[in-house]
DNA sequence: AATGGACGGTGACCGGGATCACGGCGCCGG
DNA sequence: CCGGCGCCGTGATCCCGGTCACCGTCCATT
């Protein structure tokens, strides 16, 4: 249970490339963090002075509205991080992040992380490469709410999140969502996920257990996702 | 006309921090590429070898659709850079860049950019500052998506176009777009867009000349597009 | 066992915005 | 000067999906 700090920082990909000795120097320098599920980690609007790894649990970065509807950007498991951007462009938080799960975070100052970016040019390619690829993601998204219908973009979110914990060809979708937070991820209401999810099980397309999602017709996904509507 | 690279290098805000010394060695690694109002620059899915920077013109980044709808990621302008994502994670063009003038350009090849980014650690740090600006208005359009409706994400739209060739509280828009294009931006038709804008104009919100769009009421705009429709 | 809360299923309704259709206007090159 | 073309304005129609309303089911707690 109480892993070394550096046994964890081995494990995020983010670090892959970062020589043994300045993860050692990380390790001194990361504070562990816990958060209940539904905790909130950092909020909207604050200054940003840390970045954090998540050790183990689940988060969601989102955006609420005035009128209290939510819009989740991302869903964060173990071995990611997120607080970056206020760390590198000395903005405000874009975004909360809330923890889904019981959360263990690393947490990383500000001045200690930039420290280290400075020193470590393995690691701001690292960096560069994961913002580049969030960056991809995002405009995938921008792209597909333009011009995708709810239908397109839930077989788009469908595949991503398979993707994301199965690899390539990932089938399976054991995460637990519930369709209010699926609508959140495409912008569709609680009922029309419903309804769409309904609409692929009857077509064979997927099959809904208690507690997982598998995808039955990648095929069939791929077409409605890729397929402009 | 002939104007030195050297002295184009110097107005690019990528590079404000990055030392004299290292201008100079990019300066003679680029070389310089002329486009045509609507010419392809690079297309989505081809491997990405080169960077470029705009030294005057405007292009736009966008994904196309099988059915021909098109969608408007960006435009971007003189000092401004594209092509850095395939740079930095190996993966596939994301998108279309087309010129939306006639463009010069200045290209810097992979290997070359990946040498001076390795050797320059405020390279990198200007380059991930610019990326996780990129990724925060990315995030942002993606909540206006889905929280807004046309009305709001065209305000929008008008104040961020204006902030960007104006300063913070800039007020007038004098690139030229089509309400086409600006239909591009928001994900709506160009009747839509023809409609809003006119209601702007009617409620003296803006007011649109043949070749600028001036913002008369910014506060009306701010309610518009913060307000959760 | 009972109760309450979170979650999913489904019908009814209706409104924002896409689409279609057409017309007008300014600017271009011949 | 005059067709042609790119762009904008506007009405009519239609439908996707948001919203409201209500119910059933599954836990979790007492």
């Amino acid at each position: 249970m109480a892993l070394d700090p550096l046994d964890v920082l081995r494990t995020v990909p983010l670090f892959k490339q970062v020589p043994e000795a300045d993860l050692v120097a990380f390790a001194r320098l990361v504070r562990e963090r816990r958060r209940p599920r539904g905790g909130m980690i950092l909020s909207q609007g604050d200054p940003g002075d840390a970045l954090f790894l998540i050790r183990s649990g689940q988060v969601k970065v989102s955006v609420v509205a005035e009128d209290g509807r939510e819009v989740i950007l991302s869903v964060l498991g173990a071995g990611s991080f997120f607080g970056e951007l206020a760390l590198l462009d000395d903005e405000p938080r874009s975004a909360h992040v809330i923890a889904m799960e019981d959360t263990v975070l690393l947490q990383l100052h500000r001045e200690d992380f930039r420290g280290r970016l400075k020193l470590s040019p393995e690691l701001s390619i690292s960096l560069l490469r994961e913002l580049s690829q969030r960056l991809r993601r995002a405009d995938d998204t921008i792209a597909s709410l333009m011009l995708l219908d709810v239908n397109g973009r839930i077989a788009n979110l469908l595949l991503e999140l398979a993707r994301e914990e199965g690899g390539e060809t990932g089938t399976r979708i054991t995460r637990r969502l519930t369709h209010a937070s699926l609508g959140q991820m495409v912008g569709a209401s609680r009922e029309t996920v419903s309804r769409t999810m309904r609409n692929l099980v009857l077509r064979n397309v997927i099959s809904v257990t208690r507690r997982e999602i598998v995808l039955l017709d990648i095929q069939a996904l791929r077409l409605a996702a890729q397929r402009a509507i």
